[in-house]
DNA sequence: CTAGGGTTAG
């Protein structure tokens, strides 16, 4: 069909070509060339070209070079291309921008070229042959790409200099590249409000990069601004923006974010559905991200890893695991990621057996490498159901070096199941490779309380204050009436505080008449002991369920977003809490959503 | 020949 006409084309041209060496004509070969190289585009076959041009002799015609890297996503046509630019007997005086932009282009594309990409720039300036405006946005995305701030800066300078700093690509380029490089955010948010005029991309660029960074709540911030300009945003500009919700646990924000893309009209194409379908799983309604997932009419493997995900994280095991099912008998098939997000599933809802037979065909029948994420879900899985020895065994046995992720998961079931010597002894060690890494000590000193050291554990304070280290305080969000609220342990920045710290006294008796009684010997994760005798009736989050109890109608469920995993005396505490004032709380952890319902939560305290 | 975006273990 079409390939054979092309391949006629080819043919043809390949005589006319040969006729041109034959004449010794080179302005005839190199036209034959260009056409053979046009021709030649939807077969990306190279390799017969390749010859040919060598032959001709037009290995150093920087048109045919140029056409040649550009008519392919095939690489090693653009390596073909680069080699000569970078060989000896290269006459660089006959390259232009346009044949290195062609080629840096190709590989500030790549996932892992962009080096190359960089090396080509600076061979180009090395060869005294000007940049335009094209070769800035690749180069900048280059810099961006592997978080080269200097060399971005050069490159901003030179733009400066050439004066092509104030072209709309360069410049939302420029500030795409200072919010991916460490420590250019403020200048680029500079950059930003110093344009005379800002279009869309330039907003994405921005608001897109706080999300990066973790500031949600600027990029929200800036979403408004926008509006207020009357700026008019994309769907681009709506994937930023609800990853910022999906980030903060916002879902009344999220669902305005949605109206507001149905009443502006914004195509809502696969990849914003999928973002959307993020946020709802993530900001706790996984039942309208269903909903979404279903009624979509092309999906992706995102979108379907997105709603696996998100099940997993309401401990709906199960489900994802029939969901995934699903994608497979749809023609999907599942790759790395779908399979961290099904064994993820199977880890929190202790499907302990499916998960150790999806790893099996994951490698055997889909040829999977193992990646260290997957051996990670592996290692929790295992240590959640208790078997800590098996898990070492697996530990042992796994073709990576276990990383201090997967050692911190041991160390933490150790602890929980009495393997306190062999948790000592993984935990000293992760000290000693990561000494500036909090977690760490806080785990070895969780250790030594369970072995009632208390003269070590009181050590291992004072060697964190030595070094300035600061634990990660706990707090907990709340929306309501479209403001964000934010509780820290102990916090009196609220108008409200007095009325709210009467509240959860008051909560305290209802809990103790109750039954319920504080526990102050389990400690999770990242949470310190010491905090909790202080204050465990301020932990952020009795504040905020406090707040939310007095200011919110009887009856309605409560959110709240933790940034930490919930500790096991406000597991509790909560429970009691829904029972006693009849209402749903849903609680977003560090890594999953218990949700309380009369004195239960679906987490059935496996977390 | 140019720019901004989506899923990922604890």
């Amino acid at each position: 069909m079409q390939i054979q006409s092309i391949k006629t084309k080819i043919v043809r041209t390949v005589g006319v070509a040969g006729a041109g060496t034959g004449t010794g004509n080179k302005r005839a070969a190199e036209q034959s060339c260009l056409s053979l190289l046009e021709a030649c585009d939807a077969l990306a076959k190279f390799v017969q070209l390749q010859a040919r041009i060598l032959k001709l002799g037009l290995q150093n015609n920087p048109l045919v070079l140029t056409k040649f890297a550009a008519v392919s996503s095939d690489l090693d046509a653009v390596d073909y291309a680069s080699s000569f630019v970078f060989s000896s007997d290269a006459d660089y005086r006959l390259y232009d921008a346009f044949l290195f932009n062609t080629v840096i282009r190709a590989y500030a594309q790549t996932g892992d070229l962009k080096e190359k990409a960089l090396a080509l720039y600076n061979a180009m300036v090395g060869y005294g042959v000007s940049p335009n405006k094209f070769t800035y946005p690749f180069v900048l995305k280059a810099c961006a790409g592997l978080g080269r701030l200097s060399l971005g800066q050069t490159v901003h300078g030179s733009a400066v200099k050439f004066g092509f700093d104030d072209d709309a690509h360069v410049r939302n380029t420029m500030i795409h590249m200072y919010c991916c490089c460490g420590g250019g955010v403020e200048y680029a948010r500079s950059l930003f409000d110093e344009m005379p005029k800002r279009d869309s991309v330039s907003w994405s660029a921005m608001i897109g990069g706080y999300v990066r960074l973790g500031l949600s709540t600027e990029a929200v911030e800036l979403f408004r601004k926008m509006q207020i300009a009357g700026a008019r945003p994309d769907e681009i500009t709506m994937v930023s923006v609800l990853s910022a919700c999906t980030d903060l646990g916002a879902l009344e924000l999220g669902k305005w974010v949605e109206s507001y893309i149905e009443r502006e009209g914004i195509q809502k194409n696969v990849e914003l559905c999928n973002a959307l379908i993020d946020m709802f799983a993530k900001c706790g309604d996984v039942e309208k991200a269903m909903k979404l997932f279903r009624n979509m009419s092309r999906k992706t493997i995102v979108s379907w890893t997105s709603v696996t995900v998100g099940l997993a994280m309401h401990g709906r095991g199960s489900e994802a695991v029939s969901l995934f099912e699903e994608m497979i008998r749809n023609g999907t098939a599942p790759d790395n990621v779908a399979f961290i997000g099904l064994l993820s599933a199977c880890s929190h809802s202790g499907l302990v057996e499916k998960g150790k037979g999806y790893f099996s065909s994951m490698t055997k029948e889909y040829q999977i490498v193992p990646k260290i994420e997957h051996y990670g879900c592996m290692v929790d899985m295992l240590c959640r159901a208790g078997l800590v020895n098996e898990a070492m065994a697996f530990v042992r046995k796994m073709s990576i070096e276990p990383n201090p992720v997967i050692l911190r998961t041991l160390v933490s079931a150790c602890r929980a199941h009495g393997e306190l010597k062999l948790g000592e002894s993984i935990s000293k060690s992760l000290i000693s490779n990561e000494p500036m890494h909090e977690s760490n000590y806080v785990l070895l000193s969780n250790i030594y309380a369970k072995m009632s050291l208390w003269e070590k554990k009181t050590k291992i304070r004072q060697i964190m204050d030595k070094k300035g280290m600061r634990k990660t305080p706990g707090s907990t969000m709340i929306e309501l009436n479209n403001e964000i609220y934010e509780f820290v342990a102990g916090d009196k920045s609220l108008k409200q505080y007095k009325e709210v710290y009467e509240m959860v006294d008051e909560i305290a008796r209802e809990m103790k008449r109750a039954g319920y009684v504080p526990s102050t010997t389990e400690v999770l994760l990242d949470i310190d002991e010491e905090d909790k005798e202080d204050a465990l009736n301020r932990h952020s989050e009795k504040l905020a369920i406090a707040f939310a109890l007095l200011y919110t109608p009887p009856g309605t469920p409560i959110r709240i977003v933790k940034n930490l995993r919930v500790c096991s005396d406000c597991h509790s505490a909560t429970k009691f809490i829904s029972r006693i004032y009849s209402r749903e709380i849903v609680v977003r952890d560090r890594n999953r959503f218990h949700l309380f319902k009369d004195g239960l939560c679906s987490c059935k305290d496996f977390w």
